[in-house]
This record gives C-alpha cells, structure tokens and sequence, in this order.
DNA sequence: CCGATTCTGGATTAGACAACCCATTTTTCT
DNA sequence: AGAAAAATGGGTTGTCTAATCCAGAATCGG
C-alpha cells in the first residue's frame, strides 16, 4: 500500500463517472463499517455490483481507493454539517449543532464512529500518505468551526482564542465520538460536547442562553 | 478472530509466565506502532524472541492474545498515571497531569495516540468482546479522574456533577490524543486538555490556580 | 459509420498469514 | 532419580486477498 497514486483513465466516460462514484461509495461504506484493512476489494467489488477488473481501471491500487474515499467522507461530512455551520457564531447555534450531531449518532445507534477520524486512527501510523489526507480534513472541519467562533469574537462577544476554542470544540466531538462508539451510549458525546460549550459560553458576553 | 479465549496451561512454569509476558509485551507494542490488524503473529514471533508453536502454546489464537494485550495496555496506562491521579482532586494537580500527558506524547514525538483508544477504535465495528473489553479499560480511566473530581466536590470546593465532569476530562484528551496523532502536534493536546481543565477551574471556588 | 478509446467480465497468480502438528528438550513434582 | 507435565523448535497447510492479464462489449470522436 504506497503506490502511484493518480488515476490512471484522464478521461472519464459519464458511465464511467457513475461506475468509479459506485466503488467510491461502496469503498467509503464498508470501511465505515468494518475498518480499512477488513473491508476488503471483494466485499467492495461486490457490494459496487462491479466486477473484477473494475476497481484497478479506476483505481490504481486499495491505496489509491483509500484517499479517494478520504476524500469523499470529508466532503459528506462537512456538506451534512454545512447548514449547522452557518449558525456557529452564537451559542444557540452551537447548541443547535450539538444537538444534531448527537441525534446523528443515536440514529446510527452509536456506531461507526467518526467517518473521518476512524480512518485516521486506523490508518495513522501506518500510511503517512493517508494520514495526511485526514489530517487535511480535520482542517477543514476546523476551519468551518472556527469560523463561527470567530465571527463572534470580531463581534467583541467572545472573550478567549477561537482559534484554540474551535480546536478544542473539535477534539472534544471526536474524543466524545470514540468514547460513544466504545460504550455504545450515547452519553460521552453529550457530555463531551455540553462541556465544551459550557466552556465557550462562559466566555461570551452577549447571547447568554 | 473469534473462539475460546481462555488460556491454555492452567499451570505456567516461571519460565513459562516469562515467556508470555514476552509475548505479550512485544505484541502490545507492535499493535501500538502498526494497528491490531497490522501487527503479525510472524512479526510478534520475531519481537518476543520466540518461536513457531510458542504464541499458540499460551493463547488459544490471535483474539486470544489481542485481549491480554489490551488488559495489559489498560494496565500500563493507569500504573504510569497512578501517582498523578492521586493529585487529581486540586486544579494544580490536575494541571500537573496534563502537563504529564503532554509531555508524553511530546517525547513519543505524537506517534501512537492513545494505547488503548487505539485498538478500541479499530476493533469497535468488527469484535465485540475486544471493544467491551477497552471499554472496561475506559470506566477504570473516568474512575480515576473522577475519583479526584469527586473529592473536590464533596470537600464543596466543585460545582457541577464530577461524573460528567470526569468524563468530559477523559473525552477531551481521548480526542486531543488523536489530533494530535494525526497531526503531529502537541497543540490538540494541549488545547484540549487546556479548555477542560480550565472549564473545570470556572467550577471551583476555592483553590483558583 | 468506423477506428480508437474506454469499459466490463472473469479467470488467474503470487504472496501473506493464521492456525495446526509432531518431535525434542527442559522443568517440575514425588 | 524418574515419570509426568510444560516448554520449545520448526515445518506445513489451507485460506484469504491484493493485484494482474486478456478477451470482448460498449461508447465516443470525427
């Protein structure tokens, strides 16, 4: 698993689109499911409805799969969140987002854990190539956080770096995220995420809810 | 992976504890560096300094040895936490453990993560009896820490519910550890860590360090 | 419409790895 | 000391899986 990395076929046929977005999904499910290494090219040729050969036109080798559906769950994860992010920039808002990441995981009745994070913990130590790509979007997740955060501190009603406080809202979601996927309960995540914005809103001024 | 766990050898010669204690000291040490799935048995022969049979005369087979490997983890991990956690019902003491923490994972150069929260998010979604397992691991850690909180809280010198409180504290370095795994920085960490105790000196009404 | 390119199917290979077996040596217990 | 139990060495097997190959079908571009 270190490879050329690139596609190989420059262009793309709209079917041909259609079949690498199938293994894409199908790739990003079941390693969702069952971990990287366990999700094997069978399970995903299989579940794709694909065959054979098809996994290797797109891509060149189970490596190049793995970023692209790095790629993909971060794009799922941060479009999924994308209305929430708007309203980051008071508590209501932060509330409103706690609140929808926890029914998130109590639908899924607390299991898979974090699309990325999960990835990234499995594959962190092993593929430098992977880690990165993971690394890049926690980036972005933070990013979108700190945003929030920080439209309230150019608003003068947030005391404290959002900087750190978004980093710290993160880590909090994700160490809640692992803690709910190890226990099957609901409750780290709550507990995790309400203590966080206890934290931030401790620090506001205006838009005490 | 999934059969009878129970040892073998009802009886162990003192070599015989030795070499198993060998065996899973190595193994526990490879699945840290490279993930549960990536760590072989071949590579944990060739650690341990043993041969062929020797794995499989003091465990029933690979999930046998996984599961020595995280009680003997969750061991580790508290035993070198153990004169910190003792400190933990003050918010000095509870710096001192962070501080501990950070320094840690400095000297390992942020590689790793967790040794326990590793493995448990690998092997949540495919073995159940290895994430129980961790998960018992876990309510040992949030004891620890909330043994400290509770203190303070029965001393009246803590607001707030110390079984949150505790649990709050165990995500944010849970999720701090992996940020900072996957980054290569000590900052989640320390942020992480940062936020939490400072949410639980705004709690505290003595002892304000 | 036709040559070129892309897409698809299925079969195959080579290597890795968990698990098993048996013969031999070492240790324990009486 | 001697029998029984435990420990060790190394070879073997069967399975699983990533990766490759080639032939044929569909699609595109001019």
């Amino acid at each position: 698993m270190s490879s050329e990395t690139r596609q190989q076929p420059a262009r793309l046929t709209r079917k041909g689109q259609a079949t690498r977005s199938r293994i894409v999904a199908a790739a990003a499910q079941l390693m969702y499911e069952r971990g990287v290494t366990e999700a094997t090219l069978e399970d995903v040729r299989a579940a794709a409805g694909v065959s054979g050969s098809q996994i290797y036109h797109y891509f060149a080798d189970k490596q190049a799969l793995l970023l692209a559906v790095i790629e993909h769950q971060t794009e799922a994860v941060l479009e999924l969140q994308a209305p929430l992010f708007d309203r980051l920039d008071s508590v209501r808002g932060l509330r409103a987002w706690r609140d929808a990441m926890v029914e998130f995981q109590r639908r899924l009745q607390c299991r898979g854990g974090c699309p990325i994070g999960s990835i990234g913990s499995e594959v962190a130590e092993t593929n430098p190539e992977a880690r990165l790509a993971v690394a890049s979007g926690f980036l972005r997740w933070e990013g979108a956080i700190r945003a929030g955060l920080g439209a309230m501190h150019e608003r003068g009603e947030l005391e404290g770096d959002p900087d750190d406080l978004a980093l710290a809202v993160l880590a909090a979601l994700q160490g809640g995220l692992m803690l709910t996927q190890i226990q099957r309960a609901v409750r780290p995540l709550e507990v995790a995420l309400d203590a966080a914005l206890d934290h931030v809103a401790s620090l506001v001024r205006v838009d005490p809810v």
